[in-house]
DNA sequence: AAGCTAGCGGAGGGTTCCCTCCGGATGCAA
DNA sequence: TTGCATCCGGAGGGAACCCTCCGCTAGCTT
């Protein structure tokens, strides 16, 4: 995954020049940040400037605002898919409910990047692929383990979680209270009345 | 509900004359569809001409974006808050789930006002205890019957399903399986292990 | 070390939106 | 019906932002 050739040309072309590619790096995380603080609507410039680089350099490094949504999009995606690849050793419930904890945390930043690419977008579709390339293993093994109800698709555990969590907590304490609700309802019903 | 006085300060000043009236309403309604479409960002001027009123005429009625979001905003609220009062005869579990149910459809248009309050709004505070005065009484029923588990508060529930409900489903039989999923989390634990 | 070229910065024209202001229109009371 | 207080509409100045363009800088290669 660190290889270049292997990703989609969802990165258009990182750029080559060691200055270049600080700059690129640079407006990535600036633009997380603006985007966090600000919502979608933040201005490029100040991203520009958050970065430490001119307007100019942002626009050829990303010729409009989506270009610059999907370049963070992805790079976070990337992170959240990479991090499934220990949990296989946990036991099948465990290892979804850490998972779906780390979900939640990835989650809470990108309501305005997703609002914005919810709309139409191939990017979004192909993220959605590796999210779930990298959780529905997680899930068919607990449905396998009979700790998950049969009744339900990991599409249906996506939104519910995701979902959950575009919603604001006063504190992390409520969050995991709230979170474990959402889970005891993934669970098989015990007593089929 | 219907007399003026009772209101709180919210509806800073309702305009007297007929036709101000008409134009007050139409502009909350023009609102209303461009949040929806646009998002938080519509153009106000483009809100006004939806309404087909002059952009002043905007400006006298609402002296800042925020005073019409607040504005449509509680609108809603009222609308959600009143539609709980048939309720009460239903049994307790039933009760609930139709209110929730409501919960979802009125939350699934108001992300992006939502959004823009959330960070330091008492019109947001006080709307909160209005929803609180209409759906926790039916809570607190249904966990006294034993319907609904002790151990979260109707805060708890809010959270939930709002959170749930502002992922865009692209079904309504999508959002109501996952609706299930998450009130199946609401139960009291039928067999403790 | 020197040259070539990828890459940099930011001024500036164009567009969109915000909000004020005031002459004219209109509902309402007498 | 008449008079007036209220309300309307939209022109227009100001601000923010978008994006292009081009003269200059500085990595990389040989």
């Amino acid at each position: 995954m660190a290889s270049a050739g292997q990703a989609p040309e969802v990165f258009a072309q990182r750029p080559k020049r060691a200055d270049a590619r600080r700059n690129y790096d640079a407006l990535i995380t600036a633009a997380r940040e603006a985007f966090a603080e600000n919502g979608a609507a933040a201005s490029l410039e100040d991203v520009a400037r958050r970065a430490g680089v001119g307007i100019g350099t942002l626009y050829r490094n990303f010729p409009s605002r989506r270009h610059l949504f999907e370049a963070v999009y992805v790079e976070e995606v990337r992170e959240l898919c990479h991090s499934a690849e220990g949990l296989a050793e946990l036991p099948p419930w465990d290892a979804l409910v850490a998972w779906l904890h780390r979900f939640v945390a990835y989650v809470a930043t990108k309501r305005a990047l997703a609002e914005q690419l919810l709309h139409d977008s191939e990017i979004f579709a192909s993220c959605r692929t590796e999210i779930f390339a990298a959780g529905e293993p997680l899930m068919r093994r607990a449905q396998a383990a009979g700790v998950v109800r049969n009744d339900i698709g990991f599409d249906d555990v996506v939104r519910l979680i995701s979902g959950l969590t575009m919603a604001q907590f006063p504190s992390p304490e409520q969050r995991d209270r709230v979170l474990g609700v959402a889970l005891d309802g993934l669970r098989p019903p015990a007593t089929p009345h």
